[in-house]
Formats: structure tokens, sequence, C-alpha cells
DNA sequence: AAATTTTAAGATAATTTTATCTTAAATTTG
DNA sequence: CAAATTTAAGATAAAATTATCTTAAAATTT
């Protein structure tokens, strides 16, 4: 569905909008360590999202990242486009290039309403999730 | 979501469906060169469908591969579990190894629905999507 | 100013998936 | 029986993803 390095980045930032309080830069040590990821991994991850302007980042001791834009306007889904693109959420089921209503594949129908419907799953907004969590509405939930 | 070989491997089983009629066993060849496919690639892919026992096979000349069972009993999640395994439609889609609803990650409940969704939707016969391309009701559409 | 900490950038390697080729075995055709 | 055709099996290579490491740059701490 979407790349370990997708799932990584939108742990690391549902664990930012939770965590990160009123500190100014979250190490990216940090996130790695407390979600058991690699430090080198998400390293390299985060760093598409500072690219495409959804985090910024900092240097030095007291550095890491925090974010750039509210994550009231942060949807999962533009952490999934940063990291993967959009393509899994436009392409065809069985793999042609050109897929649509007008010249459709055998499956075209029925994959076209789940895959709106997974792109309405990530259409939620960072802090809704961490609300979700935060509000205890959920039992026993892991980050 | 689903991998290349599974792609290829469920247009060539519509394929079959399609356009066996009534002979015998139909070439790897002629599927390849008729849905455009690596013959290389596909003839390891429907392998594995012989070895599932959805397909059956035969070699030298009027040889080729066939459906072992009824199209009618054929699932394409069928096809999609023999080729990458039913892993996409049990697991966590933030890649925690254990997610469930009494220890779920924070999106585990629209995952799990949407998850259902898909294996509903991948769990229709190959004679019944073959059927609704025979029956003409679907403009248009590629195979 | 030197040492330390942290991200930035890119090199390298391991793994998985996709793609291609070769040889063998089974079957039919001539 | 020899030649041709087709799947079977496994070797090899290419590409993409994941994982790790190294060096540089920026900032803080001492």
């Amino acid at each position: 569905m979407i790349t370990e390095a997708a799932k990584d980045s939108i742990r690391a930032v549902i664990y930012i909008a939770l965590y990160r309080e009123d500190r100014e830069f979250i190490s990216i040590k940090e996130i790695a360590q407390t979600l058991n990821l690699s430090f080198y991994f998400l390293s390299k991850n985060l760093l598409k999202l500072v690219k495409a302007g959804i985090l910024e980042s900092f240097r030095g001791p007291k550095g890491g990242v925090n974010f750039k834009k509210d994550p009231k306007e942060v949807k999962l889904i533009d952490i999934i486009s940063a990291i993967d693109g959009t393509y899994i959420f436009e392409s065809c089921i069985l793999g042609f290039k050109e897929c649509s209503e007008t010249n459709p594949c055998a499956i075209h129908n029925k994959w076209a309403e789940e895959r709106k419907r997974l792109y309405d799953m990530f259409n939620i907004s960072v802090k809704k999730v961490a609300d979700e969590i935060k509000s205890g509405e959920i039992k026993n939930i892991k980050i």
C-alpha cells in the first residue's frame, strides 16, 4: 500500500504533534529511539518532509525538526504524497498506464471507488489523529 | 497495493477465462503477446498459480496452461494470495507487527475497514469478471 | 576557540521485486 | 527417431526500496 518510509514518517509526525509541547525542535534521534525506528532511515525520510515544506529543521544541539505548517493543515495524505508520491491513489489496479471511465480495465469501477475511500481515509489532519489519541477514546493505543 | 506480478497474473487468468473456449491449453506465449506482457515474467508467475492448484499446465506443442479449478471457484483474491501472499489484507498500515482492536495503532480502525473492503473487492470470481466483460455492460473495456 | 551535537548530503550495501536468459524435461510433429 | 515446441527450474542481472555509514555544515556548549 504505502512504503515503509511513509509508514515511519506518519508515525514520526504523529509523535511530534503529541510530544513537542512547547519545545522548539524535536531531535530525530529522540523520535527514532522512542518509536524504535532506524535513525538513518528516518533522517532521510523526514528530510523529504522538510523539503516539502511540511517540517522545518534546525542544526546543532537543541536542533531537530518541528512542524512548519500547522498540524491542523497537514494531512496524512500530504506525508504519503511527499514520500511516496500520489501514484497509488491515481493508478490502475491492473497496471494499465491509461485507465479511466471511458477506457477502463476489467475492475476499474470497483478500484476507483476504493482508492477514493483510501484517499479519504488519509485525508485526515495530523492534529486530528493526535487529538483522538490524547482524548483517550481509543484504549491501549500505540504510537 | 498489489505487485506487478499479481497484476499480470490477474489479467492472464481473465484472458484465459475469456478466450480459452474449448481449447485444452492456452500457451503462455499467446497470453503474453496478446496482453503485451513479458513472456519470461509471466511464465514464472503463472507457474506459481500452477503450484497453487489454480491452473494446470502441459508441455510440448499444444501445451500451455488452463484452469484446474473451475473459474467460478477462483477468486481474484486467490490469485493475489498465491502470488503476493495475504499479508497486505492482514497487516498494519503503520507497520506494527501486532496491531489489533485490543492494541491498535493510531488509524487501525479506519484501515481495518478499508482493507476488509479491498478484500471484498477482490473476492470476486474470475468467471464473474469475465462474464461482466462478455456482457458488454461496460463500454470500451480493456483486458 | 575547541569540542560537542545535530541535521544535510551523498556514498555504499543489503534486500526485494522485476526482468531476462539458459538448460532441462515433456510432448508433438514430420 | 530427429526436430521443433512448450513448460520447468534455476541462474543472472537490473531496478527499486530499505538500511547503514561517512563527511560536511551549522549551531551550541564549555
